[in-house]
DNA sequence: GTATTTTTGTCACCTAGGTGACAAAAATAA
DNA sequence: TTATTTTTGTCACCTAGGTGACAAAAATAC
């Protein structure tokens, strides 16, 4: 069963992992690759540590999550064979986003981001690596909210929704940011999928609590106290 | 206020749009740009078509959301001045996977994404947008999955997961799907956000409807039914 | 200005799903 | 084999948040 796997050119056809790439870049690329075997419940990298390789899943299974502060943890999602993870590894700085485990014994390959983009890619990895930030990076921090989301309560979805918009759509003022932003109760709900009713009520709370001041019409936002309801502490971002 | 904004290297670097690009770049982009005024409530893309654009947002607020079947709608996103977006267009053949339209009245700027890509980034738009595919692919898919959570119950949820898990891990069976997968309900709890006692009852529902087989202790996923237990009907993928 | 529509605030009530507790069944270890 | 651990199944009960209804307040139209 640990037998070391075969990998060739038609080893990687099968799984389907690089179907545009040729035959000689895939050849290339395998040259570059170190083959890892993972136990079962290995950590393979943990969420907040800088990104430095890209993998390719072998076989087995491995498991992404996030963990949240109060010893839980949100399953992200099941990696099957033939896929690629670690991408954060490919945009310029990013550290991990989630944790990465093996949830059956594996055989992972992994590589260097930069020689993964030349490899395949015929342009320096800076280049790449900034033209993804700017298309998907915005759609990855998406996912990350998608999934904080997931363990949060109505008053910390209320106050993540907040804090975004705060960093989105916010000008410095006095008292904290001040929303550029007009926003109905409805909207919010919408936002964080909730109903209108009860944003209302939380949104009173969240007033009461000085987290959000009302300035006529516009909402200020007071970053540090947001934080807190939003459930995220001394977290960065 | 409807006034045409100026585009210009220095408008663009304001509004911090391609900060890793050369003022030449952006010369050039700028010139096959096509500059559109969208009034409030327009929309600009509806989900399912052909993705032909990348706009960048240069004024106002644009409103990204996923309409249900039942009339209702998730509100995905909120887009900010200086932000790209409709950016399936950068993957090949993909459609729109949201809706966008005008939160307020816009000011939105477009291009080809061939355009785009070969003016910022000197390789062929085939080759990049299949590096797209095969690296962030998935995480748009994922992206989608939880939008979709976002409006589903339980019952839904475990549907979906349990189809996208026999995508993945599953092998043609007489019967339907099998799952290569050894899944407690704890696994799936997790996966979509439940307890496991629900999932309990709602694994034994799934059955009694016979969505779901098993064969001993692997499950068996019969796609037909799961679709329907999932809320999609006739949809795709 | 007044009339009309939209948004907010606040009820009382209801339901989906969380929680704890425990037993039966399966899997695994010894 | 027997002992032990993990997983499943099923309770009864509780709570966060959904729903409908309606009035006050604001915003907008006329």
């Amino acid at each position: 069963m640990a037998r070391t796997p075969v990998l060739n050119v038609k080893t990687i056809r099968r799984l389907k992992a690089f179907p545009w790439a040729s035959d000689r870049q895939i050849e290339q690329l395998l040259d570059q690759m170190t083959l890892h075997h993972i136990e079962k419940r290995t950590i393979v990298f943990n969420e907040g540590v800088p990104s430095d390789s890209v993998y390719l899943l072998i076989s087995g299974v491995v498991k992404l999550s996030l963990p949240t502060p109060d010893e839980e943890h949100v399953l992200v999602s099941l990696i099957a064979p033939g896929e690629l993870f670690g991408i954060t590894s490919l945009m310029p700085g990013m550290c991990r986003a989630f944790r990465s485990e093996a949830f059956s014994d594996c055989w992972i390959s992994s590589v260097r981001p930069d020689v993964f983009v030349t490899t395949l890619l015929d342009i320096p990895f800076a280049e790449f690596s900034s033209m993804m930030e700017g298309t998907v990076g915005r759609w990855f921090a998406l996912l990350y909210r998608y999934t904080r989301f997931q363990s949060s309560n109505l008053h910390q979805k209320l106050a993540l929704a907040l804090l975004e918009l705060a960093q989105k759509f916010g000008v410095q003022d006095a008292r904290g940011m001040m929303l550029t932003l007009q926003l109905t109760h409805e909207d919010l709900a919408d936002l964080v999928g909730a109903s209108r009713q009860k944003v209302t009520e939380h949104m009173k709370e969240l007033e009461r609590q000085q987290f959000l001041l009302r300035d006529g019409r516009k909402l200020i936002v007071r970053p540090a106290g947001m934080r807190e309801a939003a459930g995220l502490a001394s977290e960065e971002k």
